[in-house]
DNA sequence: GCCGGCTTGTGACATAAGTCATAGCGGTCG
DNA sequence: CGACCGCTATGACTTATGTCACAAGCCGGC
């Protein structure tokens, strides 16, 4: 085996769809799995675009969105290494319901979707396994769309805020450090709203005191006045 | 068999999920399902609540929906005879992310997540089913998203006209009748809004010579002109 | 160091969306 | 009949969102 082929078997063993098959089933779906690299901000498909199987990403970032006629962006995901792209339109036969590209150089494994579906048939955990991770994406979307319909753009950059600070954490009470992971343009692509929002509601936290900003250095002066925000009305 | 049983038989036949398995099949999934009414209104469950199985509605309609801490509602899909409810989150074994209620009064089966489990492992054509129901399930949410990202209200009203108008279809040129099927409150639900902006726009969509509006009976006068609004802008 | 590109910060507006309050309509039930 | 209730229509505003334009800032490459 090459080690191409070996670096592949570790990453579909990561892999949820995967986790728990027998090594010898994982060396058949290795055999029949393309490798592609993609550069970043490259496509990986668009929208509309018939959907011959699905992804799994090997390393990298892929980010899945929707794009307006007027040239707004609306991400609907984000996914690393170890998720798999585009399981559902394998099934219900349609064409891919929304664009994926590269965020960073990425690599991805291809599989075709009679194989994907041949493997379903045989290993039927697969399935289910598919069906874990199709109900884990239907929970964030229907959770885009409670943020869509229910808050403001001012409450969905308090919330991205605060997620972000979850994961940052690890430093003293109320005071976390966090780096934006993006450009402003593609923040408001992630709560659905336009870069100037974004860069006025991140001032208008700084000006209440409740955050302080460097660069994409943030640093969260009063977590609970932020949580707060998210309280109040909606 | 009783009469009821009978009737079940019918219906699973009839369901998605269940159609081409063998006669025997249903039967034995049948002698497991509970049918259980609910009235007008009544809640089927609520977001939150814990999921012990799926739903397969026999007669009736019923309401998929999230709610607001400020009282509003957002309808995430109306389901049909036939149509399964929560069948995604019986398999990542998370608490049930919307609301369901009764429409009108209803029958539905209750299928519990075990047997259901059960049933996709020893029968992998039912998981591929599933899958199926899932992936449209998903491609309704992204249009959501959609809608509620890119368009306006007026777009969304508009687009709501024009599905009903396409369902009613079977009049001359240009000249269609619908019927709303709900009030307008329940109308803005479904659009992601309020009652007041369904009952200006309506109004607005009148006074431009669109559509005639007489209680809920809809006469779309201009068809042509109704498409044209969802062109522009956008 | 200087240029050119991408990213940000903001003011000035234009519009869309939502809130409140009020009034009218239509039908039902004592 | 008359009170009531739920659904609609609408005016008067208040806010939220977006658009445009432009000035600055940051940074890598030459």
């Amino acid at each position: 085996m090459s080690e191409a082929a070996k670096d592949r078997m570790t990453i579909l063993r990561k892999t949820p769809l995967f986790a728990e098959l027998a090594e010898d089933e994982l060396t058949s779906i290795n055999q029949r799995v393309v490798s592609r690299k993609f550069n970043a901000g490259e496509m990986i498909f668009s929208e509309g675009d018939s959907c011959p199987g699905l992804w799994v990403i090997e390393s990298g970032q892929v980010r899945i969105f929707k794009s307006s006629a007027s040239g707004r962006e609306q991400v609907l995901a984000l996914e690393g290494p170890g998720s798999s792209v585009a399981e559902l339109p394998v099934f219900d036969g349609g064409n891919y319901p929304a664009s994926a590209a590269a965020v960073m150089d990425s690599t991805l494994l291809f599989v075709s979707k009679e194989d994907f579906r041949l493997l379903c048939l045989k290993q039927p955990e697969v399935a289910l396994k598919v069906l874990r991770v199709a109900g884990r994406r239907l929970r964030r979307l229907v959770g885009i769309i409670e943020e869509l319909s229910f808050s403001t753009v001012r409450h969905r950059l308090v919330s991205l805020l605060l997620r972000l600070a979850r994961h940052a954490e690890g430093t003293p009470r109320g005071i976390i450090q966090v780096t934006l992971p993006a450009s402003q343009q593609e923040l408001a692509s992630q709560i659905g709203t336009v870069r100037e929002l974004v860069s006025r509601g991140l001032s208008r936290l700084q000006a209440g005191g409740m955050i302080q900003i460097d660069g994409r250095k943030v640093t969260i002066l009063d977590l609970k006045a932020l949580e707060k925000e998210l309280e109040e009305s909606d």
